[in-house]
DNA sequence: TATATAAATAGAATATAATTCTAAATAAGT
DNA sequence: ACTTATTTAGAATTATATTCTATTTATATA
């Protein structure tokens, strides 16, 4: 299946604001609203959206402590690769984490209330994980940009 | 305004999907739907809720080349850091950019298609900021986790 | 502890929107 | 040009959101 000009405006439009009814939808792409609800059968159906979530102000929740910490492990083997992994799917403090090239094996990106919390979970959570051989954390200072959207054209 | 047991169960559901209709999270919470009806408004007027958004299949829309690029600034004057700040903001490949401790000054979280497109990105449009001294990219080889929900309890 | 006041909830009533259905229009393939 | 499939529109229906009123529950005050 493949996406014309009118599905990647709707997808923009979907992931500004998902909330909005149909025919509001239908009017900014001069459609009507069943052909709006068609397409949107379709771009779920075809898996092009994952979901639709409520996105929380960081700091009204206590989550506004970002923390980008790099990680090592001490050995490469396959056990330690998925042991290491599976834990950190667990941890709620851990928002994202990827596998990456370069000096350090993984960056993980965690979200707590403050340093004290931060400390917290490295030394009861973190450092807990034996497959880890160092890390290094750099603490966010600022928020820049934070996006979950895509720019589709 | 402080949030209750419920608020955070239905923060935590809405975080999930929320589309489901209020009778379900009614259903879940054991409420009626107006209790819950109410509790979201509030939780939206309140500013613990900012948005909600259609979350899209990287891969599907072609950006799931994901890559982490660390920035230093030539000189950190106020003039400089503004700039720097509001180009970045205007960049459709940045999704995430945060001013951090330690090293670098910044970590960008890029989403293109293909290694092609980050190479052409990095040519035409960051290395383009002048106020940028050195970068180093982490290419994500693999997504472990990622969530924009926060676990409240 | 009794009383007043505010906040939260439930159920019914209403308004609005989603979804389905049928038919027409458009596009794609032969 | 003709057939077939896809997309669209408008009406009809179903489901849901939203409002309203009355109760209940919680909170504050004397």
């Amino acid at each position: 299946m493949r996406l014309d000009k009118i599905d990647k405006r709707l997808l923009n439009l979907l992931q500004e604001d998902c909330k909005r009814t149909t025919k509001a939808y239908a009017l900014a792409l001069e459609l009507s609203t069943t052909a709006v609800f068609e397409r949107i059968r379709k771009l779920e159906n075809g898996g092009f959206i994952k979901k639709y979530v409520a996105l929380l102000d960081n700091s009204m929740v206590q989550k506004d402590f970002t923390v980008f910490c790099q990680v090592r492990l001490v050995q490469h083997t396959k056990q330690n690769i998925l042991r290491f992994e599976k834990q950190i799917q667990q941890l709620q403090e851990v928002s994202n984490c990827h596998h990456v090239s370069g000096d350090y094996d993984y960056i993980l990106t965690i979200n707590v209330k403050d340093m004290k919390a931060y400390r917290e979970f490295m030394v009861n959570k973190l450092t807990a994980i034996d497959q880890i051989g160092s890390t290094q954390s750099s603490f966010s200072i600022d928020v820049i940009k934070s996006t979950t959207q895509f720019v589709l054209e």
